[in-house]
DNA sequence: TATGAATGAGTATTCATTCAT
DNA sequence: GATGAATGAATACTCATTCAT
């Protein structure tokens, strides 16, 4: 019941944002939408723009666990570069797919400025930790470009945005293989060595 | 004369939305800033969304006729379909690092909620119009992948953006060729046929 | 072709003015659907509430005249107060229901407060002058109850509003030779010597 | 402690509304008045034509309470629907005579654009109920004449105007026995059956 | 912790009026 | 006389935040 009211709070902050945008939602509507008073919001965070970028870090961790997980699960088993970037691609969209609200914010205030810029590069380094890690691996085995990291990573993040963008505007397609198989080979082939 | 104030106010919004953010930008400031009084932003644009806008769609026009002007003045000597994407990625990547506040007016607004997706979607068309044709071009030409053409136009759109993003934050590899190579390989293998 | 703009500013105003009420109507609006340019307006009338009040006083004027003239016409003819004072009360009636739009710039105006009370006052005398002569007659005659003719004339101007206030949400009934003989009973009775 | 302020507002808002007329009423200036924040009166009312409305209402309600409260007490007592008009007449001047700022705001406001039709029929509704009972009553017993019940419902509102209107500004004669008379006069004489 | 009435600075927009042409 | 772009004071209303209960 402790969590309840601040998990409620969040719940309807990402609603509202997503629906209206930061400035259209008001505190109060957020308040009223949550089933509390509208001084409970201040009691558990100092103010609309902490709310947000709250709600963004834990969003992004949310994001980074869930790939993370599954592929630690695979990775002892699977083999090269290629099949890990493809499990991690198709999880990413998957997760999408499946948290149509969450991936509307991610696609509406990874960029906003509304979000601090300290917000948005610690939620940056935690979400591309692991890919930084599988371009450098790519890159020392010849397999992937040998372009500068920071380089490939905007278009990494640039190339995700696409692809949930594309599928988010044809829905019909996300479960279609070709589509999705498509959306891989354009990721992967800007990246690998040739 | 007459075009003066009403450019005055495109000019001085452009600035203050670029530096302050749409909603952080009183529209009292922007007629401040142009020299004019508040009501003569309302004589010339019906709402400050209006003037938004405008001022995406003007911009968004002169970057486009910027780009197929140097086109079409290359085109009847210029051979295949990637040295055209070339040069079209390189006069794009020029135009955002010639007019670095129009660029981050792009980044900042071409995804915002605060531009009409009416006005997006007519930007969208005016704008990516010659791209539809060169990706058409060079897929009846078999250079090109044959994805579908609505995902590959996010792709370019995602991936310029990646770019100007990148140079953005290292300015001094705007004018470095092996970056600017990179940038257009990482860009152009993504749409390659294989 | 003097007059035109002048009087096209009035009959616009004063169709906006009962459509829409004196504040909700911008000079601007009148001007543009006179089809002058927005100065004009101020080239004719000191300002917005001079152009009301002169909008009223002529009105009211028109409305005394058709009246008078009426009267005057059957005065010579026409036998006692109680004749008399029918067929100004059926001239009057008739007056509103063959100007309904004037009959409601009456109804919302003659006592509002954007008339100044100078114009109430002035209209107020042309309008009724011939009225108190009637009652003073009237009254000389013995045939007219002998009340203050400040009251009277009050309650003159009431009943005239009511009825006409009557016929207008009920405009089936203006033309109905009991409900019409009703109103004027209400009329008559009221100031009738008993 | 709770109501103070919304009535506060009320309070301030009914002088001032008829002073200076609604539109020459700024909501800060209300507030003010009522030495509460601006934002106050948006917190209680919902804009400021709801305020407006709200206290139309709540003083018509006010004077219709008034007027029955008294009317009940002597009904058992008193006789013919001579007797009832001439108290009810009697209570309704009185009340407008005690109350000399509601009643202006009943004369400024009855009939203005400012009030929605729909409080102005609620008001009326309420507000002459009892009239409409009694007037049938007297038709019933054939003391009233039989004209159409809306006709003699304006009237008599047309005529209860003009004499709170007489009585203001002829403020000497308001406990005048002899003028109280006449306007009862007046107003029974109209709808007296013959 | 939770409440919700109260705050008051802030803002988009309106509009009567002016004046250079 | 006529124009209409320009003015800038005025104003209804919003909303993040506070605090007494």
């Amino acid at each position: 019941m402790k969590k309840d009211k601040k998990q409620a709070l969040l719940d309807s902050a990402l609603c509202l944002f997503v629906e209206q945008g930061f400035h259209g939602t008001s505190t109060a509507s957020i308040a009223k939408k949550a089933g509390v008073a509208t001084g409970t919001l201040f009691h558990h965070f100092a103010s609309k723009e902490a709310l947000l970028n709250y709600l963004f870090v834990t969003i992004k961790q949310e994001f980074a666990n869930n790939i993370t997980t599954a592929l630690s699960i695979s990775a002892d088993i699977a083999g090269g570069v290629k099949k890990e970037a493809q499990l991690l691609w198709q999880l990413a969209i998957d997760w999408a797919l499946l948290n149509p609200i969450k991936q509307r914010f991610f696609l509406q205030y990874s960029l906003s400025a509304d979000i601090s810029s300290e917000t948005r590069h610690q939620a940056m380094n935690v979400i591309l930790d692991f890919v930084v890690i599988l371009i450098e691996k790519g890159q020392r085995q010849g397999i992937l470009a040998d372009f500068p990291i920071a380089l490939m990573l905007e278009n990494c993040h640039g190339q995700y945005f696409a692809a949930i963008r594309y599928f988010t505007e044809h829905p019909q397609w996300g479960n279609d293989a070709t589509q999705r198989k498509a959306s891989f080979e354009l990721f992967w082939r800007s990246m690998e060595a040739q």
